[in-house]
DNA sequence: TTGACAATTGAGTACATATTCAACTATAAT
DNA sequence: ATTATAGTTGAATATGTACTCAATTGTCAA
């Protein structure tokens, strides 16, 4: 009847552990959140984007060049990153310059690459 | 003329930030397994799995219960995350406990979870 | 006001991938 | 040997998404 605590379609070996790690688990919703941002990240020309604005800022045609991609993949994929808070703008004329905009991407991107680094 | 060296479909507006940001550029090649690290660790269920390993070394099933997901579903991140050489595995008769198999996936999280907490 | 251009946006397409299902392997117990 | 169970694997499906294309907006200059 334990069994049927836990939704799985297999047996429970290891009970305890099993529950002590729920009880570890943390939020749910901080988790997802966790998933979504890495997701985020987790795009080559996202990546680049990013690591380009670290160096300076710049606008649409600008990164478009930087990565000989068209203007419109580019905004696309800014749209996605300014909507989840990793990257602002400000607009002069008919420019817009984009900007990094959280001090932990940098660091995201360090600890990254210490992985990589390490994995090889 | 100097237009041409840039493959994209607009003109290039301030040429020295272009130049400048290209030169800082890092490695295509480190960029690319950037994103492809990141796009491992963001997945929820992937980041549920790893959350979990942190907290406790887990069989297979184990997993599943805590997750509340199948078996196969599991095994199959599990091979995705072992491939990756986030996780590893030890064989125990029938049983295979799968561990964290890198250092810095918790910095990562702990970077991450930094980014979602400033964000609110 | 008209033309030029930076940028955004929505729809469409092509590709990637998470989960399910079923079959299979490996190990242990009877 | 046979049965049961842990785990893996491949194919199929359903969903998500990156880029393209075309249309549109907003701003500047003539």
């Amino acid at each position: 009847m334990s069994k049927n605590e836990f939704i799985c379609d297999c047996n429970i070996i290891h009970e305890d552990l099993v529950k002590d790690t729920i009880n570890k688990m943390a939020d749910e919703d901080l988790l997802n959140k966790l998933a979504e941002f890495f997701k985020i990240v987790g795009d080559t020309t996202r990546v680049k984007i990013l690591y380009a604005l670290d160096k300076n800022e710049l606008c649409v045609c600008d990164i478009a060049n930087v990565l000989g991609m068209s203007k419109s993949s580019i905004s696309h994929q800014l749209g996605t990153l300014r909507r989840s808070g990793i990257v602002k703008c400000k607009k002069r004329g008919k420019e817009v310059f984009y900007m990094l905009d959280d001090e932990h991407v940098r660091q995201v991107f360090e600890v990254g690459i210490e992985h990589i680094e390490h994995r090889r």
